[in-house]
DNA sequence: ACACTCCCCTAGAACATCTAGAGGAGAACG
DNA sequence: CGTTCTCCTCTAGATGTTCTAGGGGAGTGT
């Protein structure tokens, strides 16, 4: 069985994490499930990255996090967005597009020789 | 005036040179130069991030090197593709795209709350 | 009691990229 | 001829993100 590949490419981390949370506040737990299951299990994110990713993004201000009680009743951070990162969004969705339609400019290319 | 971004997100620069190579031998600064006007101007290949990537690449076999003269009359490394770049290059292309996809699914979703 | 899921966290390794240099050699220009 | 420019290659070190590989706590179900 061949193993599915499950890294990420890096510098996108932080652009799925906001625009997870641009739905509504969440924890860090349902964050990585939401990514994987809107990306149909392309996109896995590990927790050893989401978490200093979350924590790296609250510094910057772009997320703000706040204890409470998920659906299963358990103890967790819910974290929403701020005014910066909703700005931070959009920026970085304006990037990704600009930077993958030139990738795939490359690689549809015809191979010329010469 | 705003400098344009010309960072290039890590885990794309194989695929890039390796594409680049499909249309034939090429020097290492005249690769950087057909990624870049491909691209249109997006894409900036650093030296820094191009020959170390070179060496890495011809390392695992990706791509063979030989010494030539340029169309300016310098000495140059020429470098092709190898059998096995050749495969890497259709393994890197479809996952880019399945990628890419993957992105672009989670960043268009609607935000739905709850 | 036990296993299982949910949920958070960190240290260190691994890795690719960038910055910031160095250097050589042909070409163009005065 | 001397100077400057472009072409072309290269490396060391810093930076930053991700992954691996753990630890831990607490509710739920058996």
């Amino acid at each position: 069985m061949p193993e599915a590949r499950n890294d990420l490419l890096p510098g996108t981390l932080d652009v799925l994490v906001l625009k997870t949370l641009a739905g509504g506040k969440e924890h860090g737990y349902g964050i990585a499930r939401r990514i994987r299951s809107t990306s149909k299990d392309v996109l896995r994110v590990e927790e050893g990255s989401l978490y200093p990713a979350l924590h790296r993004m609250e510094r910057k201000g772009w997320i703000r996090a706040q204890w409470g009680l998920s659906e299963a009743n358990r103890r967790a951070k819910f974290y929403s967005l701020t005014r910066s990162g909703r700005r931070q969004l959009d920026a970085e969705t304006a990037s990704w597009n600009v930077f993958s339609e030139a990738v795939g400019r490359v690689l549809r290319a015809r191979p010329a020789e010469g």
